[in-house]
DNA sequence: CTTGACCTTCCCATCATTGGAAGGACTAAA
DNA sequence: TTTAGTCCTTCCAATGATGGGAAGGTCAAG
């Protein structure tokens, strides 16, 4: 089959997977005379286990990594499990971070008339010169909202 | 001051600094005549308050609408508590999401023996082709985990 | 043989941010 | 005064995952 069809049959883009092909994380595949990419069966099951993968939040690196385990009948189930266990964590320290920052501005929120007038505790606490640098200090190394898998 | 001492005063990075000047969400600043940047004081209470806006994950497009409001004294208090409570329902939509990520994770994890042996539910899940295409489904304008403001 | 739907590669944009190179400016000490 | 070191300038590139689009080749049906 070719790259769209198995990008409808996997609910990856064609887009998405050349993509991952040129990055190495899934092989290169056969091409006809033409040099289009022939996708088999097996090579859409790949693409819906990476698939799901992302839809769970993992990176492509740890994605990668999921993929050689999987593919390994010899692995041991704690080294899939540590990667798990590993995202678990990042997306609670994430969940709390945004849910500090939907508190806060609900709070805010609150206090805000919203009506006509220019007095504003929301913009107020944004002025504040009281509030040192760090408070809720997002992470290092993952932002506030990122962009898009959208699909 | 130069750019430096409004870095650090304001906990914006030089080099943020300059961007946010670029893009105009914030005025360009008197230079000296060898070219450097001058701030004063009020320079940098304008920057505290757009990291802050940063640290409650607004982006720089609403954060620029935030700072029109706060020096628009004939603003009204409603079009700052919409742009406030547009981002809770985003942070909110966020904050679903990834609890789903990370419960259906812990779930799947809480099976796995993670141990030596090769059995493992989670990649069982991960290669079930069972599951359709949207199940949990990241919303369209927003990725999973995004970059960092990285203080 | 044409039309339209597909495929190919290549480049660009996103978003906020960091990194670095090349070169000029300033400051303190030798 | 020279020199070292730190700061500043601009410009370019990379990040991660994805979409958009152009220019051109291929294929199947009419």
């Amino acid at each position: 089959m070719n790259i769209g069809q198995a990008a409808q049959a996997s609910g990856v883009s064609a887009k998405m997977i050349r993509y991952y092909e040129s990055i190495g994380l899934i092989p290169k595949t056969v091409r006809t005379e033409a040099g289009y990419r022939v996708y088999s069966d097996h090579d859409v099951h790949t693409l819906r286990f990476i698939r799901r993968s992302r839809d769970l939040g993992f990176s492509v690196e740890q994605i990668a990594d999921l993929v050689s385990l999987w593919q390994d009948r010899e692995r041991a189930s704690k080294d899939v499990k540590a990667i798990a266990l590993e995202h678990v964590t990042v997306l609670e320290r994430k969940i709390r971070e945004l849910q500090e920052m939907a508190s806060t501005l609900k709070h805010l929120a609150t206090n805000c008339h919203g009506d006509t007038r220019p007095h504003c505790p929301i913009l107020e606490e944004l002025a504040n010169d009281e509030i040192g640098q760090g408070h809720v200090k997002p992470d290092a190394k993952f932002g506030v909202l990122g962009k898009a898998p959208a699909r």
